[in-house]
DNA sequence: TTTAGGG
DNA sequence: CCCTAAA
């Protein structure tokens, strides 16, 4: 039985980390210069720019070698210790900080105990005071079997849903309910969930329209462990940040960007009493390799304490990586990780507090307050705080993305699997999630920017503006298959201009770690990405694919089931905007006369339809050449063969070869039609 | 993974 | 050649 249990986790959201660590490259830094003068950027350039580092870094640099606390942390069942760690990130999460909370919660109820509130108290990380309530939620919950339910808390509701708060905690807590429904009702069953969510409430609430019967899929594989009451559903969505996420922004600070290093850097928020949100900014700097290892979460707990990773100081010229890998998405089933359907428009924002200018983290409330104004009931994802700065003389606006959120992951994973294999899984769905293609939104003011040839100036996004009133947002492509709620909220938000390819981010690891904290950092920005699922990380082009991918294999050992669903918000995919370098088209290798006269060969003794055969048979040395190939070249060939020879292009192929083809063809066409014919009376007598 | 087709 | 749906 024991076995048998799964565990299902719910990532709402990843922070990702401040996109930069000033450590290494420029990049790290969050900093971006901006041209604000009419010629300048746009914003356009300003969303690529800004998705570029996000995601484009390939690497991160690992420099931590801590441990890794944040996630890991969160994640690590084991022992009490864990369960601290799990605490901590509660409380991370549920600081309120800046977002409420982005963070999850992770609380493991052991039998009946509902030790929750104990945990969270004392997770390490977090202050006390920040995460209490949402633990409080979370802990209300008594889960008579294991329950770990990790939350993050997104909100960009207003102050009033600060106040609000415990009442959500609640609500949320209900929704473990659901999960405790699973659990707790059936006491026997023995199941264990994580649900790490940013919710982010949604005003709009479709949610409460959306039924888990409407997003069966995201659970359904695993019913026993998935939740899938409605009452979870409704909790997830109404918490969920809509499609849109919003994050803070960035701001620019002239301080921060002289600092190099993360701990340096203003972001953090040490000053803060939330620990949470220092933490957060830990995660963010650290590369994307070390993120991979599996001490990377370490490095980066340990780090946390002491630096936060922040941006650094240096500001950071944007550049644009292309990297777009990526391959096919996989129906979303396949996938292992679970998409979640709804993406409502969640948007939290940071309050403006933390968005200061140095990093100081604001008071939650405060994030709360620019929550709110974040995502207004309208749905507008996103929202943030962001302050460009602009020197006198100087042209160039900054922004200093403190960090994106990702947005929530489901995790299904046995019970008995490890804690390396969670890690791993969770690894891997976030590096799905990043992979999956985003697009950024820039929201300006309250609204939506969606001309990207306007100029900063233009916009309004100068030296001079406000605080709050640019935010980011990662959006979800659209492409994805199913969003079916992302859709809803925010489809308003899609329509931005295409997706550039964006880069991948920096350190997917530290990606996650934050999320493990929680919302850390999240006070500054919150972000959402949205996620698909790609499977393939294999084709990612990134460097940090090849990290990640190491890591998925490294777990795959370990852990025989993940799921993990992204959530894709409505948007734009990336990548498919253009191919990134990663993704480069075979060179064109024109076949040769020989090349043909073998396939003409081998198709007229296998026949049409045998490719993988004639591959054997005729190109089996020759690499480059795939069945697929064949088939195309035979049917080109045909096609050709067919054409006066004035129109024909290339070598040219003897007159001979092309008759063959044509013979080839017809003759093999007869007998499958031949084959046609016999079946379908078959069945027609069968009918 | 292969096949089969469209792009 | 690429990309995908189907099988």
């Amino acid at each position: 039985m024991v076995l048998q249990k799964r565990l299902d986790y719910g990532f709402n959201g990843y922070q990702v980390p401040p996109i930069p660590r000033a450590t290494r490259s420029v990049r790290r830094r969050g900093i971006i210069r901006r041209k604000a003068d009419g010629n300048g950027t746009c914003p356009f350039d300003l969303l690529a720019t800004v998705a570029g580092k996000l995601l484009g870094e390939g690497e991160s640099s690992p420099d931590s070698t801590g441990s890794v606390r944040g996630k890991e942390q969160g994640a690590t069942v084991k022992d009490e210790k864990v369960k601290e760690a799990e605490d901590r990130s509660l409380k991370e999460k549920s600081y309120t900080e800046g977002c409420y909370e982005r963070g999850f919660f992770i609380s493991e109820l052991v039998s009946q105990a509902p030790v929750v509130n104990c945990s969270l108290s004392e997770l390490p990380h977090v202050q006390s005071d920040t995460i209490s309530r949402p633990a409080s939620a979370s802990m209300s919950s008594d889960c008579s079997e294991k329950l770990l339910f990790a939350k993050q808390f997104v909100n960009g509701e207003s102050s009033e849903e600060h106040e609000n708060f415990s009442s959500k905690t609640k609500q949320e807590a209900s929704g473990c309910g659901v999960f405790s429904s699973c659990t707790l009702d059936t006491e026997n069953d023995k199941q264990m969930k994580i649900e790490l969510s940013n919710k982010a409430k949604v005003s709009t609430d479709k949610g409460a329209a959306i039924s888990s019967s409407k997003f069966p899929d995201i659970w359904d594989k695993n019913p026993s462990t998935l939740v899938t009451s409605d009452e979870s559903v409704k909790l997830s969505l109404s918490t969920y940040p809509a499609p849109c996420r919003s994050f803070p922004v960035i701001r620019n600070d002239v301080k921060l960007a002289n600092k190099d290093d993360d701990e340096n850097s203003g972001c953090t928020q040490p000053s803060t009493p939330n620990k949470a949100s220092g933490a957060a900014p830990r995660v963010r700097d650290r590369p994307i390799k070390k993120l991979l290892a599996s001490k990377y979460w370490e490095e980066k707990l340990k780090s946390d304490d002491e630096g936060h990773a922040n941006s650094g100081a240096k500001t950071m010229h944007v550049y644009y990586n292309r990297n777009i890998g990526y391959k096919h998405q996989r129906s979303q089933r396949d996938f292992p990780f679970k998409k979640r359907k709804f993406f409502k428009c969640g948007s939290f924002s940071n309050s403006d507090g933390e968005m200061s200018t140095d990093g100081i983290s604001s008071s939650p409330t405060n994030d709360l307050h620019g929550n709110a104004s974040g995502c207004p009931a309208a749905g507008t994802s996103v929202f943030n705080g962001g302050r460009a700065f602009l020197r006198p003389g100087d042209s160039h606006v900054k922004f200093r993305i403190k960090s994106f959120k990702v947005p929530e992951l489901f995790v299904d994973i046995p019970e008995n699997a490890t804690i390396g294999s969670l890690k791993r899984t969770v690894m891997e769905a976030v590096t799905a999630i990043l992979g999956g293609g985003l697009r950024i939104g820039v929201v300006f003011q309250g609204k939506k920017v969606r001309d990207d040839d306007k100029t900063l100036l233009q916009t309004g996004i100068s030296h001079d503006y406000k605080l709050d009133a640019l935010g980011f947002s990662l959006e979800p492509n659209p492409v994805q298959t199913s969003q079916p709620l992302g859709q809803d909220c925010r489809s308003s938000v899609l329509p931005y201009e295409t997706p550039q390819p964006l880069t991948r981010c920096p350190s997917p690891s530290t990606v996650v770690h934050t999320g493990i904290q929680q919302g850390i950092s999240d006070d500054h920005t919150g972000t959402s990405l949205s996620n698909f699922l790609e499977s393939d990380h294999e084709s990612a082009p990134s460097p940090h694919y090849a990290a990640l991918e190491k890591i998925s294999a490294n777990s795959r050992a370990l852990v025989p089931l993940t799921a993990v669903n992204a959530e894709a918000l409505s948007a734009v995919p990336l990548r498919k905007p253009k191919r990134s370098e990663a993704t480069q088209r075979r060179i064109r290798r024109p076949f040769s006369v020989s090349e043909v006269e073998a396939l003409v060969q081998a198709v007229e003794k296998l026949g049409t339809g045998r490719w993988r055969d004639v591959k054997l048979r005729a190109f089996d040395n020759a690499k480059h050449r795939t069945y697929v190939d064949l088939k195309d070249k035979w049917k080109t060939l045909v096609h050709t063969a067919r054409i006066s020879p004035q129109q024909r292009r290339g070598e040219p192929v003897p007159q001979e070869l092309l008759d063959r083809v044509l013979t080839a063809h017809a003759y093999w066409s007869q007998q499958q039609a031949k084959q046609q014919m016999k079946q379908p009376s078959e069945t027609y007598l069968l009918l």
